[in-house]
DNA sequence: CGACTTCGTCAAGATCACGTCAAGAAGCGC
DNA sequence: GCGCTTCTTGACGTGATCTTGACGAAGTCG
């Protein structure tokens, strides 16, 4: 049974969470504080971890930074402002995804099945990946649409792709994009991001000014949606 | 024609069995110490190695040890000491047969004849492949038009080549080309790569400046499209 | 409702990479 | 030793790619 340890300090969110998550067959795991969360993630050894940021005793970015210095459990961050810089922080910290509070059940219990399903294949390769009627194959280095004819991507282009197929469903941030992609002197060039994913969408997705695949995630970064 | 690839640190000895083997219709490159016994058994693929074990940068039996890791070519060893254990350790990390120097040629083209008729019997790869009106044939090393005519290829060339048809489909590196070809020190000649791959165009491309197998990837390396 | 941020888009010049030509050096066969 | 092939090295024009700035639209927050 997958175990699953929430971290909040609203008691009426744990509630809620520990009744979703067990009717679903979670094994349901509580903490109200930082401390008491890193205690019983190296007691229970979680499979996920569901954190919110806004704890009494600690900020969640040290929480975050205290399980990553021993495990890649996945970790879902929790967080009551939209647009704050705590996000992505908290994602540059080594977070798998987030959630805006308020939030609906449904959603979160989705994201933590993308996130379990990502964990489970976390070993092996992942050799080609669909994007509208387009098929990267990394192991190739190419793209070729259905009827065999290829698509030209610049080293750039393939750079910033790269990166967003090797993390499926899951959010990369700003920064981290443009450290990999155009070292660390370049983390606050947003255009450059802006700049190529747009011709990467005019490239791969089948209506450019609708993407499907090659998701924003205002003011956090962007995601690659199988 | 069977490869045989000759690893010594003593030119004159590099040179006689080169001389000599050629003779006897053997395709020889040659490699004056174990780095470039290791790359050129990668890229080019003997069918026999003939190993000196005493080479200036590495321990004769790492050599071994590192191409056993990938591959069951026959080895020969070269040995200036007939000490029994040199010859066990040798053995043990995979060689299959041993010479002590001084040695006959005689006696070292019949432990090839040897070697090789024991090894007939191994699987098999892709053969031969097309570009344009030609045919490239790795077993046969040799590139022959429709009408039969062939063309000659230098080493270099064929080298080049070799790599990139060995990989069909799929984007090679300029760094994984240089470094292969030339070495470790050549990671950044680019003009080099330039000057062969429009020679391998002009000899095996219908219309050299409009290629349609062998393939310019900017900024990223070279590809072979069957 | 207005100030502010962020995003997508367009356009421009600067820079880089490629193909090509050419010539000297080195190696090999005779 | 001599002639030939092959390898090495440099330079240059052209086209593609990268970089950079600016603008309007959409969304957020007070």
């Amino acid at each position: 049974m997958t175990r699953v340890l929430v971290v909040d300090d609203e008691p009426q969110i744990l509630r809620a969470l520990r009744i979703n998550l067990r009717a679903r067959r979670y094994d349901v795991e509580v903490a109200g504080d930082g401390a008491g969360a890193l205690r019983l993630a190296a007691s229970h050894r979680p499979d996920i971890v569901v954190l919110d940021l806004g704890l009494p005793d600690m900020d969640g970015v040290q929480v975050i930074r205290g399980l990553r210095g021993w495990t890649n459990v996945p970790i879902i961050v929790l967080s009551g402002r939209a647009g704050s810089q705590d996000k992505v922080a908290a994602l540059d910290a080594g977070a798998d995804d987030y959630v805006t509070k308020p939030f609906g059940v449904d959603e979160l219990l989705a994201r933590v099945r993308a996130v379990t399903r990502r964990a489970a294949g976390a070993g092996e390769e992942v050799p080609a990946v669909e994007i509208g009627r387009h098929t990267v194959d990394l192991t190739a280095h190419a793209v070729r649409t259905g009827d065999g004819a290829e698509v030209r991507l610049t080293p750039t282009e393939w750079h910033l792709l790269e990166i967003l197929v090797r993390n499926p469903g899951r959010l990369v941030s700003q920064r981290q994009l443009l450290h990999d992609v155009w070292g660390p002197k370049y983390q606050s060039e947003t255009n450059y991001l802006r700049q190529y994913m747009a011709q990467l969408r005019r490239k791969l997705e089948d209506d450019p000014s609708r993407p499907r695949h090659l998701l924003t995630e205002p003011g956090m970064g962007y995601r690659f949606q199988p």
